[in-house]
DNA sequence: GTAGGGTTAG
């Protein structure tokens, strides 16, 4: 086993001490620590306090929690700032739980709480938005008086903010001695947390000192309540931007669907990390543009930034809406082959979500059924996998087996049942289906479910039914439910109901060329030639040009 | 004699 050697300077033959301490802060690797503890165990200086606690600090970023833990273990009478140690470590690596029970474990064994001890605790409480488990330890801060403190205080205001108790976060705010520009940004982020951006500017027009990370919060609560003009206004009087700002402006217009203006701030940042690529290539995906989703991951690619699990979860959504199993299958051999655990929850739903939409059923099937525990949203990725590939016999089973695995379909669930019945002409289960929506589940049709019936309904020559339907509807239908019955008059020759459709959608969707070619097709249908020419006539009046449905066809392929 | 804590982006 390699050794480690010490630089001769710092080499201190006649105390042991010094030598183990300097040891400790050239340790880089969990090995390093494991050659040092031998040593302490080898020296007798396991009870030396200072020792100890540096050790801790060190094995919270470069070990487990458990070796700290067991380290600490063996110490008797622990010091206040060796306890502090070990908590911090615990807030950084496990959830509030284990670090309040730590807390109340300190004053069991009579280890005294300070100003040092408090702001871990209340972080971990925070992150969780535990406020009844916060409160216990404000108390328990206000007893030992640690509560005056400037990051106690700050830590408060952070917890209260995050817990949306915006009224005590400001009391805290009120009440504190000593504020600095930490404690006025915590109370900003709070009401721009709980969206109340007049009362967060006003106190950021307040600030006696602002820094970069004020600013940012600024912009982030305008950019989370959807004001881009606010947001960006902040942005270009800001004295100095970091990349945080720009990828909180990236992000927010790709959040309200203008992804010109987030590609071309993008261009213009100075400096671009992977959280900022992520950005971009996110938006791109949920704003149905995958293709420039793919191309900017290329492009990334070539400027060597390793994709990290966000951008795929982004590629993979840009795969599934292509459906390229070529892409797909070097996206997931990627995974395979990288870091990137495949087991988190969000990246296995998308692997799933990908391959069944590119054709891999049986890899969808495999990692579907290796899921721990099945959810709605993976159960719906593998019952549209099957339904675009026409396969609805069987999206109909496995729709019926989530059902008696007691998961409980919500809207998106019957769209997707609905559209698998409506691709495969499965009339009966879809009108079951739509039936024990509304009337099992309690759930209220929206116009796709209902273009799903008149689709489903239409097709299988039912048009009169369809048009009652559309007819009956609560809500007001969208162009594509008419549609769809316009394709079934032409389909079934229905001239009659055809016309009376069309003239609806003419109204709809006046620029729809699709509409004119259909109705001018189930005239010709007839051999109404006059009618034909009265339509297409119509079309050139409204300049709209027969070509653009191929353009968008092939857009669509 | 020696050490420790709080705010922003996917």
């Amino acid at each position: 086993m390699p050794i480690m050697r010490l630089p001769s300077s710092l080499a201190s033959p006649n105390s042991l001490l010094p030598s183990i301490a300097s040891l400790l802060k050239a340790c880089k690797t969990q090995f390093h620590l494991q050659q040092v503890h031998a040593q302490i165990i080898h020296k007798g200086l396991e009870q030396d306090f200072f020792l100890i606690t540096q050790f801790i600090c060190l094995a919270n970023t470069l070990s487990s929690l458990s070796y700290s833990t067991s380290v600490f273990d063996r110490v008797e009478g622990p010091s206040s700032h060796l306890w502090n140690s070990l908590i911090k470590g615990c807030c950084d690596r496990s959830n509030c739980v284990d670090t309040v029970s730590l807390f109340v474990r300190m004053k069991r064994e009579e280890g005294v709480a300070d100003r040092y001890t408090y702001p871990s605790i209340l972080k971990a409480c925070a992150s969780e938005g535990k406020v009844w488990e916060g409160r216990a330890i404000h108390a328990s801060a206000v007893r030992c008086g640690a509560d005056g403190n400037v990051f106690v205080g700050t830590s408060l205001i952070d917890l209260y903010g995050k817990c949306r108790q915006i009224v005590c976060a400001r009391k805290v705010f009120d009440e504190m001695a000593e504020r600095n520009v930490v404690s006025w940004t915590a109370m900003v982020v709070g009401y721009a947390s709980v969206g109340d951006m007049v009362e967060a500017y006003n106190l950021f027009d307040q600030m006696p000192h602002r820094n970069l990370v004020s600013w940012n919060v600024i912009i982030t609560g305008f950019v989370k309540l959807g004001d881009l003009t606010n947001a960006r206004r902040v942005f270009d009087q800001m004295p100095e931007k970091n990349v945080v700002s720009f990828t909180t402006m990236i992000d927010g217009y790709a959040k309200s669907g203008d992804m010109a203006s987030a590609r071309f701030l993008f261009e213009q940042a100075p400096a671009k990390d992977i959280v900022m690529w992520s950005a971009l290539i996110s938006g791109y995906a949920q704003n149905g543009l995958p293709n420039q989703a793919v191309k900017t991951f290329l492009e990334m690619s070539t400027m060597n930034v390793k994709p990290d699990e966000f951008v795929m979860v982004s590629l993979m959504s840009a795969c599934s809406q292509v459906g390229c199993l070529e892409l797909a299958e070097w996206v997931d051999s990627y995974l395979n082959h990288s870091s990137i655990d495949i087991h988190q929850p969000h990246v296995l739903a998308a692997l799933i979500d990908m391959n069944a939409k590119c054709g891999n059923m049986e890899r969808a099937t495999s990692l579907f059924e290796k899921m721990p525990k099945r959810d709605l949203i993976s159960y719906c990725s593998m019952i549209q996998g099957l339904s675009i590939h026409g396969r609805g016999n069987q999206a109909v089973v496995l729709f019926n087996k989530m059902l008696n695995e007691g998961l409980a379909p919500d809207e998106v669930a019957f769209t997707v049942i609905l559209t698998a019945c409506s691709s495969s002409g499965l009339v009966e289960e879809g009108e079951h289906f739509f039936e024990s929506m509304r009337h099992k589940y309690g759930l209220i049709p929206c116009p796709d479910h209902y273009a799903c019936m008149v689709d489903l309904l239409s097709r299988s020559g039912r048009l009169e039914e369809a048009y009652e339907l559309l007819q009956s509807m609560p809500v007001e239908p969208h162009a594509g439910a008419w549609g769809a019955l316009l394709g079934a008059c032409k389909l079934h020759c229905n001239v009659e109901l055809g016309e009376l459709v069309a003239n609806r959608l003419f109204l709809l969707e006046p620029q729809n060329a699709a509409n004119y070619v259909l109705l001018s097709n189930i005239y010709a249908a007839f051999h109404r030639w006059l009618d034909v020419s009265v339509v297409r006539n119509r079309m050139n009046e409204r300049g709209i040009k027969r070509y653009l449905v191929s353009v968008q066809f092939s857009l669509k392929g």
